[in-house]
RNA sequence: GCGAGAGUGGCGGAAUGGCAGACGCGCAAGAUUUAGGAUCUUGUGGGUAACCGUGGGGGUUCAAGUCCCCCCUCUCGCACCA
């Protein structure tokens, strides 16, 4: 009995019922392998949006097809509940963040459900309940023991608009902004001297950058943005004698990855926030200007400041060095482009083999000095236009002493030697990571467990004191400041140790603390003894594959290498690496529409009236506008709620997989949405019809006796090739997809060329087994359809606990070969052979060819060229 | 500037060095329908043709979208890191 196919139905039906028999609810399985399939944990922001769609859609058919090839899989969900909207919507709305969130998180749930997402729900978890932030607290604790969590003063990123520090990962770089602006609201970030929670990350970096090599199933350019990020670089470090010198300051300490230029450095430059500039100043009749100047370079932000393109400025101290190789007195100047955090805030100027101090001895006259000479030898002191900066073994050392003649790269480790045994300084390695400030003034976040003792000074919360919960007292004023100072009942304490009075802690964690291990907690999410449970984390971790957006290529990706490292250290987890597979997807866009009154317009605001589209408001032609990332404020977006209501789950899954290879962007397109939407109902007509040739039928898999057999299980079996090929190499999903509609495409065909009716037995169970294999590749992309066919075609249970269909290479081999000739490397002609025919044989066959002897024109081949089965080439 | 990636029909995109353009969209014709929509079938890189076609130019090869060299364009990331 045919019927028609309701989406909703099905749908419906089938959620309910994976949910009601537990169906992806999963344990620790010692007897087949596990695999650990995870997507980034949404914000919950409100709704979820394409994106959502696209990442958790990939996730789940891996998921799907990891179970059906006979893995047992974690495939869990949870909440990056902490953040700033919840605390701005408290602001605005006077709703309380923890309100705003569960609600979110509540109808967010339910989207994702209308998905058909196989997520064992029971291990979900939610960063801001604290049964999950009394671990990020208690974690804490264990760094803070292990001096990985420390407080310190220093100039730190400060977000005017969010009024918090932000770490150095979160000041982007923004088009047509002046200087870096904060990752969540783009305000242009300034910068303040602030005493601060840390977290020694720096520890770490040589490991996190080793690591790197480990991670050979990342993607290159991830992997390239975390170790420049970590920028590690060798060096000296080298002291510079101070002229005249006075108590504080004896000798200036610079860092160096080119010591083999050291007999060309004329001057030295410190950074202007040096404490080394005032005590060189002090007295002098240069400090005045000095002061002037370092009070307007501070005065820029950062990101304004080391602006590559900016002019380099500087003013002279009135203080001079004395350069170790030469003797020579050099003088010592401020720069702009100094950085006070990179090595020893100070360096050495080779104005003829650094661009910098090239361009800034030009400015300031100060001589330029050839040290490497190029391997021609046509370099001429006074006559150079840019630095020289020959690596490795491009030139030699000129004037430099006893070292002159020795190459680059010689001469670096006989010089860097020399310092060493001279004890003027040592080799060493400079990263360009810096400590991660991870403290916030906002109250929607991790309270941070440490007090503040009169007696003792900073205590830790003992552990059994754990949770230190947000309290409830605290108003929501959007004025500045820790909004934790001003809860009566939360400020005040006794101090564990003393008795006496204490201040609690008021800033709380970056929520990217939270979400630095709880890929770790959803192994034993309901623990209430430790962070995670460290059988539960062996069997489990690491994450085989691990599916999210680019954005967090470092942000968040380099803390998770960081904490996985850390609670390695602390024995709750013995891998080194959190994700083995990182997939990272690329974005879903689509076109704009600008009209010149109403700006951006939604397209359901336009109407097509002679192939133009115009406003319906002021039926003004509308422009194109570039496709872009979708977004609320260029009203390009497509809602997954009204595409589930009016398509389904399984078509909005079966698109964004479709439309694009998972990490390229995604253009959204209606009417390719139709297209997905009209395979699907090709799906269900096509078993419908099928049904009652088969009903009385098992399927087979024996050797085929007819040419409609034949036909048919070669499709099917060739289709499970591509298909389960598609899926093990890189999750090509769009192709895998293809060749689904390929094969649905034949099957008609087959159907159309050979009427159902008087088909033999052996026949219908073909075709019973065709159909069979189609639900089953189908499965982890439209799972809906596929278990309420796979139902109605008799079977009791779930084609997601199904095993994955295998092909059988005798089945796919055709009886015939096509073999394409060539003349000269281009296609002149076919010829079709039976399979097993011998080179010398086809050969012969295509020489024989009318087509190929008009092209050899009554010449013989100098050169006959056979590809097994692919192909034949006469060279003439 | 440095690093990563990309450039193929009208569009999204396929092609272990071996028939370029799978699959989908769009478009066209036909069938069905009172009409529209929906559905189905067929066709669809360009050119009347010989032929020409994967950003441009060289090269390797019997054979290049694919490998090598040079160049151009675009996207993303980092940008004075001594």
């Amino acid at each position: 009995m045919a019927q028609t196919y309701d989406h909703q139905a099905v749908e419906s039906k089938w959620q309910s019922h994976w949910e009601q028999t537990g169906l992806f609810q999963i344990k620790e399985d010692a007897t087949t392998p596990k695999y650990y399939c995870l997507e980034m944990f949404p914000y919950p922001s409100g709704r979820i949006h394409m994106g959502h769609v696209r990442v958790y859609a990939i996730g789940d058919v891996v998921a799907r097809y990891k179970t059906m090839r006979g893995f047992h899989v974690l495939h869990p969900m949870g909440w990056d509940a902490f953040g700033l909207p919840a605390e701005n919507a408290a602001i605005e709305k006077g709703v309380h963040p923890n309100v705003w969130t569960q609600e979110n998180v509540a109808y967010m749930k339910q989207q994702l459900r209308r998905m058909g997402l196989s997520y064992d729900w029971d291990r979900e978890v939610n960063t801001s309940q604290p049964d999950y932030y009394r671990w990020s607290q208690w974690i804490f604790l264990k760094m803070v023991d292990r001096g990985l969590a420390y407080r310190k003063r220093s100039a730190v990123n400060w977000c005017p608009s969010c009024e918090t520090v932000l770490a150095n990962e979160q000041v982007l770089a923004h088009e047509g902004k002046d200087g870096g602006v904060c990752w969540r609201c783009e305000s242009v970030v300034i910068q303040k001297e602030l005493e601060q929670w840390f977290f020694r990350i720096t520890q770490y970096a040589q490991e996190l950058l080793d690591g790197c090599d480990q991670l050979t199933s990342w993607p290159a350019r991830v992997l390239a943005m975390q170790r420049h990020w970590i920028g590690r670089s060798e060096g000296v470090e080298i002291d510079f004698p101070v002229v005249d010198a006075r108590e504080d300051v004896t000798a200036i300490r610079i860092f160096t990855t080119r010591p083999d230029t050291i007999h060309g450095a004329t001057f030295m430059s410190l950074a202007p926030e040096s404490p080394l500039v005032e005590q060189l100043i002090a007295g002098r009749p240069e400090a005045d200007a000095v002061r002037q100047f370092v009070a307007r370079v501070s005065r820029l932000d950062k990101a304004t400041r080391t602006a590559a393109d900016r002019e380099k400025e500087g003013v002279f101290t009135g203080a001079y060095a004395i350069n170790p190789f030469t003797q020579e007195h050099i003088p010592i100047w401020v720069a702009n482009f100094v950085l006070y955090e990179y090595g020893t805030g100070a360096i050495m100027a080779v104005p003829a083999h650094d661009q910098r101090d090239f361009e800034f001895a030009n400015q300031y006259t100060i001589p330029i000095r050839l040290v490497i000479q190029n391997p021609e030898g046509t370099l001429v002191p006074d006559a150079l236009e840019a630095a020289y900066e020959a690596q490795v073994e491009a030139g030699a050392l000129v004037n430099s002493g006893t070292f002159s003649g020795r190459s680059v790269s010689d001469g670096k480790q006989a010089i860097g030697e020399h310092v060493e045994t001279q004890g003027w300084g040592k080799r060493t390695v400079n990263f360009r990571l810096r400590d991660w400030g991870m403290a916030r003034q906002r109250y929607w976040g991790t309270p941070i467990p440490m007090l503040y003792c009169d007696q003792c000074g900073i205590v830790s919360v003992p552990e059994d004191q754990l949770p230190v919960l947000l309290p409830e007292d605290v108003p929501f004023t959007g004025k500045g400041g820790s909004p934790l100072k001003d809860s009566p009942s939360f400020a005040k304490v006794t101090c564990p140790t003393c008795g006496g009075t204490a201040r609690r802690e008021s800033d709380t964690m970056d929520t990217f603390v939270d979400s630095s291990w709880y890929f770790l907690r959803y192994c034993s999410p309901k623990d209430t003894q430790q962070p995670v449970n460290p059988d539960a984390a062996k069997h489990w971790m690491a994450v085989d594959q691990y599916v999210g957006g680019i954005e967090h290529a470092v942000l968040h990706l380099l803390y998770a290498r960081f904490f996985t490292k850390v609670l390695r250290d602390l024995g709750l987890t013995t891998v080194d690496e959190p994700f083995v597979h990182l997939l990272t997807q690329g974005m879903v866009t689509k076109e704009t529409y600008w009209c010149e009154e109403h700006r951006w317009v939604l397209p359901s605001d336009t109407k097509k009236v002679d192939g133009q589209r115009l406003c319906t408001q002021c039926e003004r032609v509308i422009v194109i506008g570039r496709t872009e990332k979708m977004s609320k404020s260029k009203k390009n977006i497509a809602s997954p709620e009204e595409l589930c209501d009016r398509y389904g789950a399984d078509t909005a899954r079966l698109f964004s997989l479709f439309a694009a290879p998972p990490e390229k962007d995604l253009e959204w397109s209606d009417t390719g949405v139709e297209g997905c939407s009209r395979f699907l109902h090709r799906v269900w007509r096509l078993v419908q019809e099928q049904r009652a040739v088969f009903e009385e039928v098992q399927s087979t898999s024996g050797s085929a006796s007819t040419a409609l057999l034949v036909a048919v299980q070669r499709a099917t079996h060739q289709t499970i090739q591509k298909v389960t090929h598609d899926l093990d190499r890189d999750f090509q999903f769009n192709t895998a997809i293809a060749s689904l509609m390929e094969l649905v495409n034949q099957l008609y065909k087959l159907m159309k060329d050979s009427p159902l009716e008087g088909l033999s037995v052996d026949e219908r169970a073909g075709w019973r087994s065709a159909i069979e294999c189609l639900l089953l590749l189908l499965g982890p992309f439209a799972p809906h359809i596929a278990e309420e066919l796979w139902e109605m075609t008799g079977h009791a249970t779930s084609i997601a606990r199904q095993p994955w269909p295998v092909f059988n290479p005798d089945l796919v081999v055709s009886d015939e070969w096509t073999i394409p000739i060539q003349v000269n490397g281009k296609l002149r002609s076919k010829i079709i052979v039976q399979a097993g025919t011998t080179k010398d044989q086809i050969i012969a066959t295509a020489q024989g060819d009318d087509k190929l002897q008009e092209w050899l024109q009554g010449k013989t081949a100098r050169k006959v060229i056979y590809v097994e089965q692919k192909m034949v080439n006469f060279v003439i």
